[in-house]
DNA sequence: CTGTTAGCGCCTTCAC
DNA sequence: GTGAAGGCGCTAACAG
């Protein structure tokens, strides 16, 4: 029993040739060790768990993909833990991580109190994606403002001057920020070119190509109309092409619109957007748990990641 | 500890004192029973294996909403196991299988050895999705050879009688067969119709939207042309859509255009399609899951779940 | 009703 | 280099 063990987990002290002759036990008996005794006796559930809203959306199945990515080529398994309300975020938390039930968390996008998680179990990794709020662990992020300033002056650089914003809701119930962050990087750069805001083309409105579609009517409908738009999401930016189209309007001739996030749909679309590498991140975020995870503590450079940002030149501005 | 035990599982043999002194105790201590000892010592690990290829893939993620809207609420979590070529499907069913990482597993769309996973492990359970060639395991499945006719009938209800065909490679990897159904109803339907079937409008190409533009551009541009197209994956019919738009065809009037899946997307795409109910065959699945876990079989009459399909008039015909 | 005890299957010392 | 034995934390069966 004990060589057997030492077998498996390629302990150096077993003579070659009881290596043999056990490892042709184990085939002939078709013998698996059982995970759930090693968890026990290990203490490790060789299971990371990934903590995510609305997993449907684009940019969260990107991410998770990344996630995915790296993890396959681990023997770590994903749990996927969907989160549909912000009340859930809290009680979930503490139900997987009292339970024992991953060796590390990667959290996408949601707000959570980490003083309150990090007393319930120090020794937990915990990787966050999208989230500069969490100070006490270790986070992959983007400069949404400054992601809202480069949309802008590219906008302002294609010799634009009157330019609207389309986006979700700044005050949403999970306290998302992205959109209002980029929102103030759009003001900032408008006020750095001298360039007049103009409440009237800007809209906020629920997470969907559909209302996004409607506040682009409403704004592409007034009598004076801006000749372009930052619309804050890629999926929102397609249902304003979609009002563009509906109002007979050519993009980008009579607007030009660019988005944010480059989703895979941008690029079949031709959507001209900011690139945050979606799939990049997860893939980085994956990385830095199993690092963390292999040799216990993440070096304090890997704390912040910032990722690049860029613009995507398609054919909408 | 026995007692802990019982009011932790809620056995009736508890005097209601005691159980309450017990949960004080577990409140006050910040108990939580570990997980890996109860899946060691009940033999359950209380996790269900999804395994998928793709996932990035609008039809799998939104059929892998639908189950974990389901598992959401029962006491399983979802483990996602994310195959990226053929080769790698037996290996990863055995590893799952025999570690028994898994109280049950739902393959999605995947070809399996079914028999040598049943020799492997003939108790566990698992669900199949999309995949008519398994008989040893209930499935949730359409009818792609009846969904193919009703698509190419609704064009030709709607007065089309030059109808071509796009979809992906027919002999493709991972043997999915849907596109080679679709395409088998599609001439079927239009020998039914007395209608004559022209090869030189049906191309295969890849699963990409680039590689359905490509083969959009070359049937349309033909001098002869299509007046109606039946695509068959959404996704490919938004590439035919950006190709017909290319060309400054304009759709539906010079082309129609249908799809197949319905996913939100053509939702949002105004894409006139097949619905194929992605999200509630995965809750279907999910639930044919949970309730043959709790009752220790499936009735037979839920052993092969006939979706529906339905056309979704929007504005591509 | 409740405390006690024997596994669940593996890993890890400890002697040999 | 190898077999034996303790323990991981829990559940279930067994006495009281």
């Amino acid at each position: 029993v004990g060589t057997v063990s030492r077998v498996i987990n390629g302990s150096p002290q077993v003579r070659e040739e009881t290596r043999q002759r056990v490892l042709a036990a184990i085939e002939e008996l078709n013998f698996s060790p059982n995970s759930a005794a090693r968890q026990l006796s290990g203490g490790k559930t060789f299971t990371i768990g990934v903590v995510s809203p609305f997993f449907t959306f684009p940019s969260f199945v990107e991410r998770l993909a990344g996630i995915q990515d790296v993890l396959d080529m681990s023997s770590y398994d994903l749990v996927l833990y969907s989160i549909r309300a912000p009340e859930q975020i809290a009680r979930r938390l503490h139900t997987v991580i009292t339970q024992n039930r991953a060796d590390g968390l990667i959290i996408l996008a949601l707000p959570f109190d980490d003083g309150q998680i990090w007393l319930a179990d120090p020794t937990l990794p915990i990787v966050v994606v999208d989230n500069i709020a969490v100070e006490r662990y270790p986070s992959v992020v983007i400069d949404d403002i400054a992601g809202g300033q480069l949309a802008t002056q590219y906008l302002i650089q294609q010799g634009h001057s009157a330019i609207g914003f389309i986006g979700d809701l700044i005050d949403n119930p999970f306290g998302f920020t992205s959109t209002r962050n980029r929102f103030a990087g759009f003001k900032q750069a408008l006020a750095d070119a001298g360039l007049p805001y103009n409440p009237d083309w800007c809209r906020f409105g629920q997470h969907s190509q559909e209302a996004a579609r409607h506040s682009a009517h409403a704004i592409l409908s007034r009598a004076k109309r801006p000749t372009a738009l930052f619309v804050s999401i890629d999926t929102l930016a397609l249902g304003v092409i979609a009002a563009a189209n509906d109002l007979g309007l050519r993009v980008p001739d009579d607007v030009a619109i660019i988005g944010f996030d480059d989703i895979q749909a941008a690029g079949y679309s031709g959507l001209t957007t900011v690139r945050q590498h979606l799939f990049w991140s997860g893939q980085i975020a994956g990385q830095a748990m199993l690092d963390w995870l292999a040799n216990g503590s993440l070096p304090a450079d890997r704390w912040r990641t910032y990722m690049s940002l860029e613009i995507v030149e398609r054919s909408t501005v």
